[in-house]
DNA sequence: AGCGTTACTGACAACGGTTTCAGTTAGCCG
DNA sequence: CGGCTAACTGAAACCGTTGTCAGTAACGCT
C-alpha cells in the first residue's frame, strides 16, 4: 500500500504538506506532489482518516427485507441523498427479527456516524442503546415504543387503515377480514387499529375468524387467505397490511379460482410497480416511498452537520392515498350462487 | 468515546492486556476487564482495528440499480452469505451510468476489503483500475472487456436469447421484434445476439425498425413497444430484454387496447414475483437470481482468504430456463381482422 | 539595512487499537 | 531453598493521517 509518506519522499517534501495539498491548502510544490500522487497511484486510507477524524462517512441503514419494492425504493432514495455527499451506505437485512437486528445494530455501532433503522418489533429496546454509542439514529417506516426522542419518517398508518375500510364499508362490505403485520411493529398494530376501528364505529365487527396476523411474507398472506377460504362463511372483502401479503392473498385466490372482486374484493397496503397490471389491477393504499428514504437521510446527515446537531426530534408523517383500481367492488358482483345466497341470508 | 486504554485504567492492567482478552487469550484478570467494558460501555473502534489490520472487513456493492427485483434479490443472496461471516455490504446505486460507477469505485476502494460489480458497460476499463489498488474485484450478471482475468458469475445470456427466439418460432412467429438493453452491457449484447442469430437461423430476419434497443429502465420499453405500434405494419411477437422494459412493453400494450397475446405476443427476460399474477401471466427465461448473489459472494470471500487467496479466475455460468406462461401464442390467436388480413398476406 | 509581516514548511504528537519484546511472576521439581 | 519452566504482563512501536507548534524564507516598508 502507497502511503502518504511515499508520496512526500518522492515530491521531496514533508507528509504534513502532502496532506495539506491533499485538503485544498496552498502549497509550493503542489506540482511536484501531484505528480508524485499519479505516479504512484495513492488514494489516502479511509481507516487512518476515520481514526484522526473520528467520522466515517457511513450511514448505516437496516430493513427487515430488501427485495421488498418498499424497502427497494426507501433505500434508493436514500441513496440519491448521499450521492451528492461524501457518505456511503452500511446496508443490512434485519429478516423481520429482532435478534439479527440488534447483532447487526451492535456492529454498525461501531461503523457507522449515524443509523438509520426500520424496526423489527417495537418491543425490543436494543436500539435504544445505540444512542450510548452517541451515534445518531432515525427511524423509517417504523416506530420504537418510547422512541418519541428520535427522529423518525413514518406514514400516517392509522389512517390509512381507515381509508381501507371506508372504501370497503362505501361498496357495502359487512363481512370483511383483515390480514395484518407482525402487531408488535407499528405499522402492523396501527394499520389493523385504523382498519378495524372504523368498520367497528360503522357498526361492522370483524369476527375472531376473520381477523387474522401474519408476519408481513407473502406466504403467510398466502396461507391466511386460504384459512379465510376455508370458513363456513368466507369474507366478501380482504384487506391485506402490505405489498408482500397482498401478493400472497393474490396468488390464494387465483390458486383457489375465487373471482375477484366478483366472489371477493382484495384491497392491499402499498402499490407496487406491477399494481396496475395485475388481475385484476389492485386497489391499494399507496403511500410515498422513494420521498420517505429522502427525508429519513436528510433528517440524519442534518444531526451528523456539526454546525445544526442538536435539536427537538423530528417526527415527520406523511399521508396515504387510496388508489381505486379493479380489485374491489360491491359485494357479489359476479355472484357465484351458493355464496350469495348466504350473504343475502344475513 | 470510551478506548481501550479507559478499560485498562479500570480494570488496573494495561491496554494490551484488554486487548488479549479481546481477542481471547487467557488472562488472569478476566473478571476485572468484563466488568470494567460492561460498565463503560465499551466498543472496540473499527477504524483503528482497520488501520492496524489492513482489513474493514466491509464489502463494496455496485448495482445498476436496487429497486430492480433482480438486483435486490442479487444483493439479498449477497448478504446472506454475509450473514455468519464478519463483513457487511456497503451499496452503491451506479444508475446505469459508468461515470457514476466510476466515482464510487473510487470511493469504495479505500474503503473496502473487496468489490462485486454489476458494471454499467462492458468498455468503460476504469473498473480495471481497481485491481491497481489490490482490491479483489468479483463480476456479477455483467461482465467487462478484458475482464476474464477476475472472478464472475454470469448467465448464459446467449443461451437465454436462443430460448426466446425458439419459444417464438415454435409458435410460428415471422414478424417478430426485439428490445434489447444497452448493448455496451454484456446481457444487452449477448441477449440479442442470441435472439436474432437464433431467428436468423431459422431464415427469419429482424428488419431495422423491429431490432431497437432501450437502456434496461422501464420507460424505454414503454416507448419502444408504442413506436412498433405505431409501424405500419406492427410484429405480432416482441421479445424485451429485461424485467423493467418488459413491465414497460406490457404497460403500452395495455394503455394501447392490444389483445396480448392474441394480436401481439410478449416474451420478457427475468421473472418477476408478479409474473403469475400478471394480465396475461407473463412467458419469461428466468434465471437464478439469489443464488447468483450467493456464488458472487463465496468467490469474493474465498480470494479474501489469506490460506487460499491466489488462483486462477473462477467463471461460473449459469442456465437460464423458459417459464412457458400465457403471453405468447400462435400469431392471430385472437385475429383483429386487419391485422390478421396483413398477417396471413404475407 | 533592519524590521515586521505574510506565506509556507517540517518535526512531532496524537487518534485507538495490536503485536513484539523483554521482563516478571507463579508453579513445580529435586 | 534454589533453579527451571510455563504463564502471564506492560512498555513501546507501529498502522496512515491530521493538526499543532515552532520555525524559516521571502517580501515590503521605512
Amino acid at each position: 500500500m502507497v502511503t502518504i509518506h511515499d508520496v512526500a519522499a518522492r515530491a521531496g517534501v514533508s507528509s504534513a504538506t502532502v496532506s495539506r495539498f491533499l485538503r485544498g491548502q496552498r502549497v509550493r510544490s503542489y506540482e511536484a506532489i501531484q505528480a508524485a500522487i499519479d505516479e504512484l497511484g495513492y488514494w489516502p486510507s479511509a481507516a487512518a482518516q476515520s481514526l484522526k477524524s473520528g467520522r466515517t462517512n457511513t450511514i448505516g441503514v437496516v430493513v427487515p427485507d430488501i427485495t421488498n419494492p418498499y424497502f427497494a425504493a426507501v433505500v434508493k432514495g436514500m441513496e440519491s441523498v448521499t450521492r451528492t455527499e461524501p457518505y456511503r451506505i452500511l446496508l443490512a437485512n434485519s429478516d423481520e427479527s429482532s435478534e439479527q437486528e440488534d447483532d447487526v445494530l451492535a456492529d454498525l455501532v461501531r461503523r457507522v456516524d449515524g443509523i438509520i433503522l426500520a424496526p423489527a418489533t417495537e418491543q425490543d429496546e436494543t436500539p435504544l442503546h445505540v444512542r450510548d454509542a452517541d451515534v445518531p439514529l432515525v427511524f423509517v417506516d417504523r416506530d420504537l415504543a418510547g422512541g418519541e426522542r428520535f427522529d423518525a419518517v413514518l406514514v400516517d398508518n392509522d389512517g390509512g387503515g381507515r381509508q381501507a375500510a371506508e372504501h370497503l364499508l362505501s361498496l357495502g362490505h359487512t363481512r370483511v377480514a383483515a390480514i395484518s403485520g407482525n402487531l408488535d411493529t407499528t405499522p402492523g398494530r396501527l394499520r389493523r387499529e385504523g382498519f378495524v376501528g372504523t368498520l367497528a364505529k360503522a357498526g361492522v365487527e370483524v369476527p375472531p375468524e376473520y381477523d387474522l396476523v401474519g408476519d408481513f411474507k407473502e406466504h403467510s398472506g398466502y396461507q391466511l387467505t386460504l384459512s379465510l377460504l376455508s370458513l363456513p362463511e368466507p369474507p366478501t372483502a380482504v384487506f391485506a397490511a402490505n405489498n408482500l401479503m397482498t401478493l400472497g392473498a393474490l396468488k390464494a385466490l387465483h390458486d383457489m379460482r375465487i373471482d375477484i372482486p366478483g366472489q371477493i374484493s382484495l384491497i392491499g397496503f402499498d402499490d407496487l410497480d406491477t399494481g396496475p397490471l395485475l388481475r385484476p389491477p389492485l386497489t391499494v393504499v399507496d403511500r410515498p416511498m422513494f420521498e420517505q428514504g429522502v427525508l429519513a437521510m436528510r433528517l440524519l446527515l442534518r444531526r451528523l452537520d456539526p454546525g445544526d446537531g442538536g435539536g427537538l426530534a423530528s417526527r415527520v408523517v406523511l399521508d396515504t392515498k387510496l388508489i381505486e383500481r379493479a380489485s374491489t367492488a360491491p359485494p357479489g358482483g359476479h355472484p357465484s350462487p351458493a355464496r350469495t345466497r348466504k350473504t343475502r341470508s344475513r
